[in-house]
DNA sequence: GGCTCCAACTGGTAGGACCAGTTGCGTTTT
DNA sequence: AAAACGCAACTGGTCCTACCAGTTGGAGCC
């Protein structure tokens, strides 16, 4: 194995050290506007590219949203930048649908659990709707939006912020899956998909866990 | 909600969809060269800036390595900038050791389950080997880097590439974590921490998936 | 007071220049 | 002829300047 990993350092590795200890110093926060690439480039002594580096490193990140005319805001929508990456690991076949599902069902299982464990109200409200929405969708498409946003909101009711990251950062390819399952699906397995999430939702009102648990399997072998 | 996220379109998308479309046909596989920034400008009729940054962005995200005075190349190291993402995430509170050991511990979860489902003869033997150190570790260092394999191990034979990903992605916050958990372990927790991942590696073995499970389990009570 | 408009910000892009590694080929040396 | 050297032509890394294009806020006008 080569052990040369570290040895190089970049020019804006200095930009990111410095917002980095902005942000340590309390100077910086969610939502603050960072100093202009020009003042950056002289307080640094670097040269606008370099600090123009590192800002699209950190905006391909999710943690800085730059906007023409305004300037960059330091913000958290950490995952944003992934659906690039994803759609590159399937290029490059170095993944597949089935690792896709896989990780969704393990992520969605833990949700699952945790979310039994202590159920947020405000996030079963939210599955709530998504159900209903899914039961009286006349589209394909408002399924699809009704499936995610129940997807969503369980997700969330993990109170996990790591595991929205992931499921954010799945979206897009999500989204594809979700479309190819969807039009591909037998019309007579539309109803046991929307009673396996009304289960699901159920399940986590009731406490019945092992329940709500045998409804997952049974909707990803649905829907894979 | 501002719904005008996907307006905005920059230069650097041009060389992002050229290499994508290029590996798409065939021409750019894992290992290859890619054309020289000075080549992507003409050819793209681009600035050398952009170019650069959307080289960047691949770098980042692991796609592209660039060595100075060699070139850019192609390669799957997908998750190495994500050291930075972690980092990044903790300093802005958007997440915490626990929901990171919650992760980690879904993650394994799903490995071996999956593990047990078709056990790879070669992870197991590394697994087996990484055990051996655990238990002949002289140093806390020698401990951290066998768990560590071990781990590793266990992901691997999952078979599942994301699950390793997100592991590489992991690995930096982890080794921090590991080195606080381990450093502050009580010296008469550390033989049941060995004799735990042994029982999971020999319920991988004998196709004893329960007893497993709840080998995972404990192990996580122990270290977290 | 409310309006318009312009000046002074902001980021986005372009192109040139130079430094600094790497490679390979031609020359020189042995 | 084989080995060593060295230069030229690549490569990426950095800097600079200039300009375009949005946004903002205040000066001035209506």
């Amino acid at each position: 194995m080569d052990t040369n990993h570290a040895a190089e350092t970049r020019a804006y590795d200095l930009v990111l050290a410095y917002i980095k200890g902005e942000i340590a110093a309390g100077e910086l926060k969610l939502g603050d506007k960072l100093p202009s690439e020009r003042t950056l480039m002289t307080r640094l002594s670097l040269s606008r590219n370099s600090v123009r580096e590192a800002l699209r490193q950190l905006e391909n990140m999710g943690f800085v949203r730059s906007v023409h005319g305004q300037g960059s805001f330091l913000v958290n929508e950490a995952g944003r930048g992934f659906a690039e990456l994803f759609s590159m690991l399937l290029l490059l076949h170095q993944t597949d649908r089935q690792e896709f599902w896989e990780l969704r069902r393990c992520l969605e299982t833990s949700a699952f659990a945790a979310a039994a464990a202590a159920p947020d109200s405000a996030c079963l409200a939210e599955m709530e709707q998504a159900v209903e929405q899914m039961e009286q969708a006349g589209t394909l498409e408002q399924l699809e939006q009704a499936e995610e946003a129940f997807h969503r909101a369980l997700l969330a009711c993990s109170g996990n912020r790591l595991f929205r990251l992931i499921q954010n950062a799945l979206a897009a390819p999500g989204q594809t899956y979700r479309r190819e399952t969807l039009t591909t699906l037998d019309e007579s397995v539309r109803a046991p998909l929307c009673a396996t999430h009304r289960r699901i939702l159920e399940s986590l009102r009731t406490g019945r866990t092992t329940q709500g648990l045998a409804a997952l399997e049974e909707h990803f072998r649905l829907i894979r």
